[in-house]
DNA sequence: TTGAAAGCGCTACCAT
DNA sequence: ATGGTAGCGCTTTCAA
């Protein structure tokens, strides 16, 4: 392997030379610049990262932690874009990004990341308070996104999930669906309460309520949307509307709706949320709520990378603003 | 930060001794081990993995190269399950995953790979030349999935995308499909040249073939298969199946036929190529053949260990035998 | 069994 | 503008 003292060797000069040129700190003479990029470029250098590191202390290493319960976990249909936004932005600003999936509540994940002496870490959905401490004892600045609790300062990107609930009711009113069926994600985490609080706030204020028998609470999973799909649907008191507060539970909804023979939107309208990519490529094309997932990952990296420039502007907390998308299925 | 000094001191043992006991090479006595355990866990110490790599000349990091073409590049439908498995199982083995996105040709990811001295290397797809040259020179061990070309002398994952496009091919046959169209994806690529041969080959051996007006070669995305399944159901003398060779473009001619107002399969038959996750999600649900890309994704891994570990027992080609899933759309 | 010392490849400080 | 030197945190000889 060749190291800057070859260099030196080859050029003629002193490593420390070598590493002025190299790293671009320091001056030098035009000519003996050029003869050392010259001789490295000959001897094929590449710039070992984990010596640089080590004295400047800075790995050049973001660690992007995915809390996953469910299968799948990269090619998730909800963080999967993010996290696209998440590798493409910070690729552009020359970081190099470590990726870590973890299920337990350990934080394992996060002191795997600490050992590779990180820069500074993205934290996807599901962050146990013990997690957010470590990195804060060790002064590591991060940003949440999409996490399940509010965490106190702490930087995070959000979706308006209670807007875009608000809405997504409104809109189902304006179809005059109203005997409206829900199916929610679990309620532990942050934007399926706000959905469901958002949801049933719009129908109130037009003097509709869902029925107990018509909610149900499930995992977010697309079986979860089968099964309650099918209850509802036996009721003697259908439903005119189902509304999911995910696309995954709505698309699980919608085999069970084919299944039993019955058409969307005619025998009941279907609509759900977070727009992922399959949204527009199911039939009938699923109405949704449009979350702006690659904003939320490109956001999540500028607003780290101001945390690690110090030029933090103190806007701890970034809601995004959602959208419905009215397509076939309402 | 604590580092080993600070727990030898702590201790009162040198750090040659910390070292020993952390690193558990070396042996010393039972009451010094547990001593420096005890003192190293109320310290709250993690070693520092750089310094570590500096002079074990392992990393503990293995890099995966995705070569994207098109969006999304981690969530993508066939990519992504396969990372999934490579991520599970990379960490199960104890090993971090620096994951690097890359649309040049330059081999510039190859060479951040190689900077953070990376002790191994998966890479999907697209591989150029170049950038396998690199790996070998530097002798880092890589293993290539579901790669474009062949590359002599390395090691590779693929499907056996002959004997499934052949088996595809069968299937539309045995149900008396036999003008039948194909949308191919770009022949460059290994898997959509072998589907095409494949898929012929059966064809031919029965008797049929496929007309040349009845032929199409797109870029693999979904847009190609709207407007090919739009132009074959224009021809005067329309197909009466259409077999994308993979599911997206599948997926894609689905829209167009459902937009066109006609009925899959009683107008037009629909198959595809890899089950994707959504392909059984689909309205009718589309008939394909399977690409078992988790355990794609995981022989890749232990490929890799076992050529870090020396054990490389000299097969080279690992080919996976892949499956046709009839659904509704057949 | 343990400690002292060297050194991994690099940067940064202090001289010159 | 350049070179010498110290040192980042760790492992690994080599002695004791």
């Amino acid at each position: 392997m060749v190291t800057i003292i070859d260099i030196a060797k080859a050029a003629g000069v002193s490593k420390s030379t070598v590493s002025r040129v190299l790293s671009g700190n320091g001056s030098c003479k035009k000519e003996t610049k050029e003869k050392v990029l010259k001789v490295a470029k000959e001897l094929n250098y590449k710039p070992n990262r984990l010596a640089r590191a080590m004295v400047t202390k800075k790995s050049g290493i973001i660690g992007v932690i995915i809390y996953r319960k469910h299968m799948p976990i990269i090619a998730h249909p909800f963080y999967g874009p993010i996290l696209d936004a998440i590798v493409t932005e910070t690729k552009k600003a020359g970081y190099s990004i470590l990726i870590l999936a973890d299920d337990e509540v350990t934080g394992e994940a996060s002191i795997e990341l600490l050992e590779h002496q990180i820069d500074g870490a993205i934290l996807l959905s599901r962050v146990p308070e013990q997690l957010i401490t470590i990195f804060q004892e060790q002064n590591i600045p991060f940003v949440l996104v999409n996490n399940t609790n509010m965490v106190k300062n702490s930087n995070y990107i959000v979706n308006d999930d209670y807007l875009g609930a608000y809405d997504a009711a409104m809109h189902l009113l304006s179809k005059h669906y109203t005997k409206i069926a829900y199916i929610s994600g679990p309620l532990e985490h942050r934007s399926y309460r706000l959905r469901w609080e958002g949801f049933q706030a719009a129908l109130s204020a037009k003097g509709y309520e869902i029925k107990h028998y018509h909610r149900a609470i499930g995992d977010s999973k697309m079986e979860t949307g089968m099964e309650y799909a099918y209850k509802f649907m036996q009721l003697e008191e259908r439903p005119d509307a189902i509304f999911a507060s995910n696309d995954m539970m709505a698309i699980g909804a919608m085999q069970t709706i084919h299944f039993m023979g019955m058409k969307i939107p005619d025998d009941v309208a279907l609509m759900g949320f977070d727009d992922i990519e399959f949204a527009k490529l199911t039939f009938p094309a699923l109405t949704t709520v449009r979350v702006d997932k690659k904003k939320m990952g490109g956001l999540a990296v500028s607003k780290l990378f101001a945390l690690l420039n110090g030029e933090d502007f103190g806007m701890k907390k970034t809601i995004l603003p959602s959208e419905v998308i009215v397509r076939k299925s309402t």
